[in-house]
DNA sequence: ACCTGAACACCGTTCAAGT
DNA sequence: ACCTGAACACCGTTCAAGT
C-alpha cells in the first residue's frame, strides 16, 4: 500500500494522490485503507519514511565535513527520485521517528567533529531543509516550461526587470536563446552546501 | 476582498480560507468572487502581493551587505505578520510580477556591490527562500506545543536520540525543564543570514 | 467482530436558468 | 448582459447497517 502510494506520487504527482484513488488502484473500497492507516496524515508520514529510508548511512572514517557532505548528497539523490517528498516534508508539523533518527546522526557527525552543542544547533538551523537534500526552490521554474512561452515572458518582463533578465540569459548555455534551459540545480545545490560547510569550518576553528 | 482574505488567513490560518467561506464572510454568494478573481490561485497571488508590498524599499547609500541585510530583515518582519505567506509562496509555481520586481532590486543590490552576474546568480540560489525572510523551518515545532506533551515526548525519545535531546535541552533557557520554549527563531535566522553574507563577501574579495 | 456502502460535511468551479 | 442557484465532480472521514 505504501509502495503503491509512493509509486503513484512519483508518477502522477502528489496532488493526484487521494485516499479514494489509491483505494481504487489497489482494488479495494476506500474505507479499507483505514485498516492500515489512521488517516491521510499517517499515510504521508509513511511515504516520507520510505524516502528517508533510502538515504545511505554515514560513511565511516571520514572527517565531519566529508561525512556531512556525502550524507546530504545521498539525501538529495533520494529526494530527486521522489519529487513530491520535499513538499510533503515542508507541510508536516512533526517529524517521524525515522526523520528524527536521521537528524540525530547528522547532529552526531558535527559533535564528533568537535562542534559544541550550541554551535551544532545554530549550524543545523542554517542548513535548514538542505539537510534533507532539497533547497527551497522558490517558484520552481524547472518544471516543464514551453521555451517559447518563457521567451515571450522574458521579452515582456525583460525591460521591467533587467537584473532578472541578466541572470536568466547568463544561465542559458546557448547564447542565442533568450532564456536558457534553466539553472543547473545540482551545481547550485553543491555551491550553497560548500559555502555553508566552509563557513561552519571557519566558525569551528575560531571557537 | 483581498484584505478580508488576508485578515482571515492571519487570524484563522490559511487552511480555513475557502472560496465559499470567504464569500460568506463578505456577505456575497460564492460565485460573486469570480468577478474579481479568475480562480483561487489568483486570489492567493493577490494575497502574496499584499505581503510583498509591505516590504520596505532598499535603503539608499548603504553598502551592498548592509542594504541586503536590512531589506531581508524587513521582508522577514512582513512574513512574520502573515504566517501563512511562506507556505503559500512555496506552493506557487510562478512568481507574481511584484515578487519578480522584489527579486530584481535584490539582484541589483549585489550587482551594484560589484558581484558578477554569475556570482550573483549563485548567491541568490544560496539565499533561497531566506531572501523573502523565511527559513524553511522543517517541522515547525514553534507552534503552540503543550510543554507537558513535549516533555513526555522527549522523555520517550531522548534515549533513542541523544543528540537531538542534547540540543533540545541546551536550547532551553531554564535548566530545570526537560525541553525548552523552543529556539530563538530570530537569532537563528540572523545567524544564518550573517554566515551567508560573510561567505558572499569572501567570494567577492576572491574574485 | 469485522467489513462496507451510503452518507456527511465539505471543496473549487461549471453552467444553465432566471432577471 | 449580468447575476446566481443548483449542480458537478470531487475530497477525507463517520457511521450505521449488513454479514
Amino acid at each position: 500500500m505504501l509502495r503503491a502510494a509512493v509509486a503513484r506520487a512519483d508518477k502522477a504527482g502528489i496532488e493526484s494522490l487521494s485516499m479514494r484513488r489509491l483505494a481504487e488502484e489497489l482494488g479495494v473500497v476506500p474505507m479499507a485503507l483505514y485498516k492500515h492507516v489512521a488517516n491521510k496524515e499517517e499515510l504521508l508520514d509513511g511515504m516520507i519514511d520510505v524516502v528517508v529510508g533510502e538515504i545511505d548511512p554515514p560513511v565511516a572514517g571520514a572527517g565531519w565535513k566529508s561525512a556531512v557532505r556525502q550524507r546530504i548528497l545521498s539525501a538529495r539523490r533520494a529526494l530527486l527520485r521522489h519529487p513530491w517528498a520535499s513538499q510533503v516534508m515542508e507541510s508536516k508539523q512533526n517529524p517521524t521517528p525515522l526523520v528524527l533518527a536521521y537528524m540525530d546522526t547528522m547532529i552526531g557527525l558535527f559533535r564528533a567533529g568537535g562542534f559544541s552543542v550550541n554551535l551544532t544547533h545554530h549550524v543545523m538551523h542554517t542548513i535548514g531543509s538542505r539537510v534533507l537534500g532539497f533547497s527551497q526552490e522558490l517558484f520552481n521554474d524547472s518544471s516543464t516550461i514551453d521555451p517559447e512561452v518563457a521567451a515571450a515572458m522574458m521579452r515582456e518582463l525583460g525591460p521591467k526587470f533587467p537584473n532578472v533578465l541578466a541572470i536568466a540569459t547568463a544561465a542559458s548555455h546557448e547564447e542565442a536563446s533568450v532564456v536558457g534551459p534553466g539553472c543547473d540545480d545540482q551545481y547550485e545545490f553543491e555551491f550553497a552546501l560548500d559555502l555553508l560547510l566552509d563557513g561552519f569550518e571557519r566558525l569551528l576553528q575560531r571557537a
